[in-house]
DNA sequence: GTCTATATTTTGATAGAC
DNA sequence: GTCTATCAAAATATAGAC
């Protein structure tokens, strides 16, 4: 008898609803446009009892931005651990990024916003998260460059070469849903897969050097 | 005389200072986290004069959502005018996105929130100076397809795998900069300069199909 | 643990004088 | 064109009963 004994039984999962019902508003309103009162409508229960669960909104939005990139950075952890060649580490780190989208679809939409919102409601713990994704990345490059598979190249640069198309795609659905409806028609969109092979033939071809060595020698030129 | 003679000179440039003080406000917080008093308040202001320069709230944020789309579209469009080997406007249509994130810092900021917001804020204009954009991508990719340069590839997988590690690189420098102060020391960024470069490179290389032909035989496939 | 009612503050927007 | 004063509606958060 630890303590519960009485005061209503533990609640068939009411903090889990307010935490789902807070990821899906927060995802598509952003911190400031997410309303309690809505996230408390969609979890079926009242404001005072989210408050109950949560010290304000800033926590609640913090928990959840946590549990996200957490996971997240698991899934890529768990790719570098499972070995493989770097090429194949590489692949499989792109593609990881891109199934954590499909799986988590507010994870795209939140990362977009932190970005534009400067971290303003990020913490150490959560920065802590996104560093382990670059590390993992950053361990399997330099892999790849010691074996001679990969030519040197910055990891962050690399990073957002994989990641920022995959996130731009995942989280633009409802606005090329949008469009299509105010000047239709809507132009096809294409699948996440192809997507995904794009991304990774394009950095598998830079980081193989094959780039671009024999033609177009003076790279960055255009610039007027 | 066509009219004014009387009541108060034009004003030197108050509708002007409103939109820049609006731009700011709201690439930095959002729709919705951005605030009316502040805007005035930044502008020099006071909020019935915001009032009596825009409609309201909303109807100020389009005119700036459109006037950065706008610019972009007609900076890149200049691109494809000015002629030149596909290969040459692929690498200025790059490096023009760039320039224009360096010249409006709000840009990328507003992008990556649009995309997250679902387009919740954008008019039939915008879309339309958004699809100016992929329809002169698109125009520079079948050119270079005509003369062999370039393998077939769906010009809205090119778009973003060249726009949005700009955007991304561009929007986040707060946020790592917050990144380092929450957990130091703050690593090193990497230039735009190289941004472009690799951004280049990797377009470059793909479209070459120059990608992978002799090696790793099977992309896509560490599906576990 | 859960709910109703309510306090408090913030915010978008306007009236009306100059 | 510009400003002061103010309204009315949201929205965060809490008190207190059950």
């Amino acid at each position: 008898m630890v303590s519960r004994r009485k005061a209503s039984p533990p609640a068939p999962g009411t903090r889990d609803r307010i935490l789902t019902a807070a990821m899906e508003e927060f995802a598509a309103r952003g911190f400031d446009g997410a309303k309690v009162d809505r996230i408390a409508q969609r979890a079926r229960v009242n404001k005072a009892m989210l408050y109950y669960h949560f010290h304000n909104k800033a926590a609640l939005f913090l928990e959840i931005l946590r549990g996200q990139f957490g996971a997240v950075a698991d899934a890529v952890a768990s790719v570098r651990s499972a070995g493989g060649s770097p090429e194949h580490q590489l692949l499989s780190f792109t593609e990881t990024i891109a199934r954590q989208a499909l799986a988590r679809p507010q994870f795209p939409h939140m990362w977009l916003r932190e970005i534009a919102d400067g971290g303003r409601h990020v913490d150490a713990s959560v920065i802590g998260e996104f560093r382990r994704v670059l590390a993992t990345l950053g361990a399997i490059l330099a892999d790849g460059q010691r074996t001679g598979d990969f030519v040197k190249a910055d990891p962050f640069i690399v990073q957002i070469s994989i990641v920022a198309p995959l996130m731009f795609f995942a989280a633009s659905a409802p606005l090329r849903e949008r469009a299509g409806k105010l000047i239709p028609p809507k132009p096809p969109s294409p699948s996440l897969e192809d997507v995904i092979q794009h991304v990774q033939a394009s950095v598998l071809s830079v980081l193989s050097g094959n780039a671009t060595t024999s033609r177009a020698p003076k790279l960055r030129r255009p610039s007027r």
